[in-house]
DNA sequence: CTGAAAGCGCTAACAT
DNA sequence: ATGTTAGCGCTTTCAG
């Protein structure tokens, strides 16, 4: 293999406007100290020859690599790619993160690392080392691993925390998620609903915890009972049937039910059907996340959607402030998401036959 | 800023193991001539430090920059995203793209370039330039666009052509959309079906002739017309429900129709709907691409899956065979996807009523 | 088989 | 406000 140059490089742009690679320099990276006359003169040259720096030569002479790292879960992100199941975590990353990035010149890179090996440590250290990211984007489940977070802040490199509240001077990023499983609520008592079923997710997601909270909290400003409403899943569908069967099996069954995502609620959705119960007659039903998916079952289903893609890009522009020294929000920023209101919803039994009965 | 250094680099490692940064450097790139007991001493040191050569460092000196670049098109990847249908091709190319790359020490880097616009090769060009890729992935539309092409052959730098044909020198894949076109009249004749129509993609796909070419040649083989019995979308719904409501409103309308893609299978779908048309009682549906919404839709279509992960891994193999100067195998490699048989497809009306009398 | 020297394209630090 | 110098971490080239 030859050595394979630059075809137009810093010298190029130099020589051709008749200035010294400095000046270059502190032109393409808007520097102050150039007078706006020599600062044009250099532009022109690099239009003309359409010089575009070397992102790996600005690593190696500066500070900067122009890169930033999104670690996801491996074994996580795998499995969801190949189940095809319509999850597009990944895509709205990309939307959000890959643009924002452009914006300032700046390319997003998708790593995938192992959460729950002991080589989280060697597998990032790894990709650090090869790519020296001017920032690292954590998602969940890493958002507050311990084992990355103190990786990071010795190699002194920015890093944001997608879903994390950990006060410190790090980036967090939530969406609201206690706020908006109030607002689930809050929407299902409006409709008359009393008996109002939780399905939360997997401890090791700190967001599990937070929808549960907003549930009882919401719970309790309506003076509602939330014993024996609420059982745990893994996300995974399987898990969400057993859960909603374990409801809807009580005495008391809820005549509603919030699931902390989307899998656990459409599984929620296929075990009332099996149940004889209809969506939304009998069980009303709200979902969390807001798949693509949720549009395609029957009944469509009322949902709590998660802005990624704005959390993401959020999440790049702090890194990005934070590479340059710029002063930051206070923590944790908050991107709230929204309720989209479908089919799965409707006023509980009782109330229906009653309007049926007067009307 | 301070100027940042890596924390364990080929230096270290060489004073580590008593050896010049030659001698390192061989091991890292598993060159020749160097005594195993050299090799071995100096992948001791490598280990015990964690070194991992930088991806920067080697792109400035030597001929390699480790990088594969995706190119997608801008306009339709971000429509795709935002739309959150659930087509996963990114996801699948990531799938396929990355976990290969990794196999081999490279990373995948996507791009999103105007494909319609003048500046594909001013923002190609720039890509280039900042990365340096190693090789390039052309994903349709852009797969035969001569602008791309003659770019990268200018620049010398390998390109994978997937879903194309052209046979040249350089890289081209497909998923043998005609055979499996053929594949799909094949399953509805065996149903019983003699009035099968289809609905094309746009022109500008390459996929979309092959496609029709394989349903006509398969249609021809089985002794059947093919006149009336097709239309042309542009893989939207929309398109695809205009395409769908002209077959269906001829005089001798099919029993069967094949789409050339998910979104204009399920409009189709919504049509026979809306004229009271039972699917598959009354209409057969095949769709193509197998993109994950098709199982929620009622009833599941039966899909022609295109393997797209492994189509990109096998692009990012030979890729880096063609970077090592290793031979490749005759263009175009072919990557066969398969029938996945769902419940939108039966035997035809007339088919159904006899066997109802006769049963 | 191994080592030393040169240089990739750019920026930080230091002149002027 | 501009230029000069040194060096980032690695590979290529050439010398032993």
């Amino acid at each position: 293999m030859p050595r394979r140059r630059q075809s137009v490089t810093i010298k190029h742009v130099a020589a051709d406007a008749g200035v010294s690679l400095q000046t270059v320099s502190r032109v393409i990276n808007n520097e102050a100290n150039v007078r706006p006359q020599m600062k044009e003169r250099v532009q022109k040259s690099i239009d003309k020859l359409g010089y575009v720096p070397s992102i790996a030569a600005r690593r190696m002479s500066g500070s900067r690599s122009y890169l930033i790292l999104a670690l996801n879960d491996r074994e996580r992100t795998i499995a969801d790619w190949r189940a095809r199941e319509g999850s597009d975590w990944v895509d709205q990353m990309l939307l959000g993160g890959m643009l924002k990035c452009a914006e300032h010149g700046y390319r997003l890179m998708v790593e995938l690392v192992d959460t729950h090996s002991d080589h989280v440590q060697r597998e990032l250290r790894a990709a650090i080392a090869a790519l020296q990211p001017d920032g690292v984007l954590l998602t969940p489940p890493h958002s507050d691993n311990r084992l990355i977070t103190d990786l990071l802040e010795d190699a002194k490199i920015p890093f944001a925390r997608i879903g994390s509240r950990v006060q410190d001077d790090a980036i967090a990023l939530t969406m609201g998620d206690d706020r908006l499983a109030k607002r689930a609520v809050r929407h299902l008592v409006e409709k008359g609903h009393r008996r109002i079923g939780f399905i939360a997710g997997p401890k090791d997601y700190a967001i599990s915890d937070w929808r549960k909270a907003g549930w009882m909290e919401a719970m309790a400003e309506a003076g509602l009972r939330t014993d024996k409403l609420c059982e745990r899943g893994d996300f995974g569908f399987a898990s969400g049937e057993r859960a909603a069967r374990k409801l809807l099996e009580r005495r008391e069954r809820p005549t509603a039910i919030i699931a902390s995502n989307d899998q656990m609620a459409m599984a929620a959705n296929a075990v009332a059907h099996d149940m004889g119960l209809r969506v939304p007659g009998d069980l009303s039903l709200v979902s969390f996340d807001n798949t693509p998916v949720v549009r395609f079952v029957q009944p469509p289903l009322t949902a709590i959607d998660q802005p990624i893609a704005e959390t993401v890009a959020r999440a790049v522009e702090l890194l990005i402030a934070a590479k340059n020294g710029d002063e930051l929000p206070p923590m944790p920023v908050v991107v709230e998401g929204e309720l989209i209101e479908r089919q799965s919803v409707s006023r509980p039994p009782s109330q229906l036959a009653a309007a049926r009965a007067n009307g």
